[in-house]
DNA sequence: CAAAAGCTGTATCAGAAATTTCAGAACCTG
DNA sequence: CAGGTTCTGAAATTTCTGATACAGCTTTTG
């Protein structure tokens, strides 16, 4: 009996208010690049970037305005100010209603899965932030604004890619900076020259890698000081790492998330770009003209 | 000269928000009737009332429209333009900072500034979810799901570390997997074998990088698939990209948060790996294998 | 590889919207 | 109640926006 209902409670969605953001989304592949581009612009600045002029919205979205109204037109609207009411209606509609907030839960394939992965990061994000101890956040940020020491930052095969991260970015606040590969055989010479006005950073997480380890170890006999950022077990790199910062990282996935440790690692550059603006202004103003000369 | 604090607009209070709906509430007395009136409207609408026409808006108002005219113009606003814009970017920033009550107030030390810089990042985070759809993910899945392609990741000076970092997943998981640098002196010559069968996956923020562009639009001329990972912008490569993710990058600092991007990334690892768990599961024990070997 | 179809931007136009002008109405003020 | 001031709206004016036609280009298809 009633077959349609059988499949029907599968498709139809519970969720009240069929967004045009929602049906733009699932639409997004009948686009045509132009399209495609101001669907993206609209999305990401959802409604507000629809409620400028077409010029206005054609130029941020990078294409012509005959093509926005073209975008609108297939959407189902009879002209940009149809479009535009619409837009305003629903922006109205959803802040009157009182919650609104929580709803999107796309049924398709993807999303589930991006949603839950992005949910469980977030977790981590705060987790990661709340066991923070600020003292040694703040210390960490004042051992990296000493321009007078030399910062190496370093990791395993994972977290290597964060502590490159790190390094181009600290490369240009201040000077002193560079990236050691995690291989015995490519620091062991480099060791002479480390001592107590050397910083290690270093990135490690479970699967503890021995190679990052006996780095850290044999720098921190030669006098240098080593700031370690890996997961809440703590690598064995914690026993000789002056100051620790623990990031959560599990995810539902076969793999962690260093998302927190990127949080950290982007905290910090913030900050100690802030603390040493007076010479990282210029530092980062000659770098950007060195760029532009070369091209 | 350029004695800083001479300008006029000095005297904004300390509380955060000076709504325009409190400043007319409180010039409301020196209104004349029919100002009057249409701060009425407007207040009893706030801010929609006051988004649609002159004529609309003097029509529901009850007055005409050069009273409206009169009536922005006594608020300060150069003209009804102006008026509007201001409505909306106010709106836009009630609305998209729900959470972000405490204004970033630069104490200078560090927990806060973690905090914050958390608070911002989890934002971007919620956003790029929201504003990714659903088939561009699982299209870009099924790419890298797909063991006849071979697949290529690459990146700008900051973001080349993302791309590492993706790769050095997708390795484990997946065969045909590499990394290209960006300089185009280093991929020129493996250009010739880019074909149909690859997929460049590209990741490219703002200060968009040309080599990276041109690699992209190289590999496309020669039939390869390019995904990119890029910012609410899009990267100039998303004209020759099949699919496009964008990922809010804005945070309270002088540099842009790759947390979206890294985001996206461990959510393709850990999606491509599940589907392809069969031959993945096998692979990456005798990765693990070879690794306990070795050492 | 050629033809067809589709997509996109430039140039242009029509029309609507905001703004100004100005005369009359309402309201004080003495 | 007359003179002056302020306020208001109809109509004229100007600005600017959204819409369209068309031609070049890219991609697809046979």
């Amino acid at each position: 009996m009633n077959q349609s209902g059988m499949r029907g409670d599968r498709h139809l969605p519970p969720t009240d208010p069929p967004s045009l953001a929602e049906r733009i989304r699932l639409d997004m592949e009948s686009f045509t690049p132009s399209e495609k581009r101001a669907a993206h612009l609209l999305l990401s600045h959802y409604p507000f970037a629809g409620l400028d002029t077409v010029a206005e919205f054609a130029s941020r979205a990078g294409i012509s305005a005959p093509s926005v109204l073209r975008f609108v037109t297939r959407l189902g609207f009879g002209g940009f100010p149809d479009f535009q009411k619409h837009l305003r209606e629903e922006l109205e509609a959803q802040l009157l209603s009182p919650l609104a907030k929580a709803s999107p839960s796309d049924k398709g394939q993807g999303a589930p899965a991006l949603a839950s992965f992005a949910e469980a990061v977030i977790g981590n994000l705060k987790a990661t932030v709340e066991n923070i101890a600020p003292a040694e956040f703040e210390a960490v940020v004042a051992l990296l604004s000493d321009q007078r020491r030399h910062i190496h930052f370093t990791g395993g095969r994972f977290t290597g890619a964060l502590a490159r991260y790190a390094e181009s970015h600290f490369r240009i606040v201040r000077s002193h900076v560079d990236f050691i590969e995690g291989q015995p055989a490519l620091w062991r010479d480099r060791m002479i020259e480390i001592g107590r006005k050397d910083v290690i950073v270093a990135f490690d997480i479970r699967r503890y890698q021995e190679d990052v380890t006996a780095l850290c170890e044999t720098a921190a006999k030669q006098g240098a000081t080593v700031v370690l950022l890996t997961d809440p077990w703590l690598s064995p790199i914690a026993r000789v790492a002056r100051h620790v910062l623990p990031a959560h990282i599990v995810a539902p996935s076969n793999w962690d998330s260093s998302a927190g440790l990127l949080l950290l690692t982007e905290a910090l550059v913030a900050t100690v770009t802030k603390r040493l603006w007076e010479t990282a202004k210029p530092r980062m103003e000659t770098v950007e003209r060195l760029r532009n000369e070369r091209s």
